[in-house]
DNA sequence: TCAATTCCCTACCAACCTGATAGACTTAAA
DNA sequence: TTTAAGTCTATCAGGTTGGTAGGGAATTGA
């Protein structure tokens, strides 16, 4: 499942996609907006600005806002960054890659399927953007 | 991704699976040949068994093993009964339902995306079992 | 009937994660 | 130089995860 704060994540951004363009957006407006405390909205925009998504500018007429074009920035992205692997085990993830332990590979069979599933995810997440996200 | 009692369980279930309609299994064997802590395994087997997965025979002779046909088991069945929610949001779960807080889910651009991918990842889970797993 | 064997149950624990808050600091505009 | 913003560090309660401890209950077989 994803965690609270992606479903934030991803409510600042539908926010911020809507406003593309349209200069900086207060934390505080997101905040109201989309009902996420702003404290904890603060820890994720200043992330996700540290990620290169969004840039910022500070100062009276400051805030936030998408540093590139929304229909460039991919779900799939998002979710790595702020909820982590998509896939269900480390040894099938692309982007979290491990090893598994105890468990051989090439003849582990919960493996075969995982990578399955990670790429039926992967077939709907790469292939969406922020932009669809909004309209 | 899936917990590590998760990857317990399918470890378990598919050493049980080989043995299938072969006697008892103790847990202490179980617990060497796939090298998952005592304690821990008897947990995670009593669960199994309490939701019917498994059965088992106490004393001497005793042990567990799969209460009926492996080719029956569905892995959607035991990533549910054992991990929890397949789907990535509360909202599109079939199995853990949860409204949406602030969120209208007929015009949440999220909602749509993630039953897509739950769909896509139920037509796998709900089409392999642990007999498929085993081979 | 008694002892060995095996699962069953309750409780507990440390470490970590999640969601959230507090407060001081920095930058920039007016 | 005041005010409006984002930035940073720290902290916290509560829950989850992974794992352990120890005795109880049922079954077998001698």
């Amino acid at each position: 499942m994803l965690s609270k704060k992606s479903q934030y994540a991803f409510k600042a951004l539908e926010y911020l996609t809507e406003r593309y363009k349209q200069g900086p957006v207060l934390i505080s407006e997101i905040s109201k907006k989309k009902k996420i405390p702003l404290k904890f909205l603060e820890n994720i925009l200043l992330e996700l600005k540290k990620a290169g998504i969004l840039d910022s500018k500070k100062g009276k007429g400051g805030g936030y806002f998408l540093s590139k074009d929304p229909a460039k920035v991919k779900v799939a992205t998002i979710v790595r960054l702020v909820n982590g692997p998509i896939a269900m085990l480390p040894c099938v993830s692309l982007y979290f890659y491990e090893r598994c332990k105890h468990c051989d590979e090439k003849k582990c069979g919960l493996h075969d399927m995982m990578i399955e599933v990670r790429d039926a995810s992967l077939g709907i997440l790469e292939n969406r953007t922020l932009k669809d996200l909004a309209s």
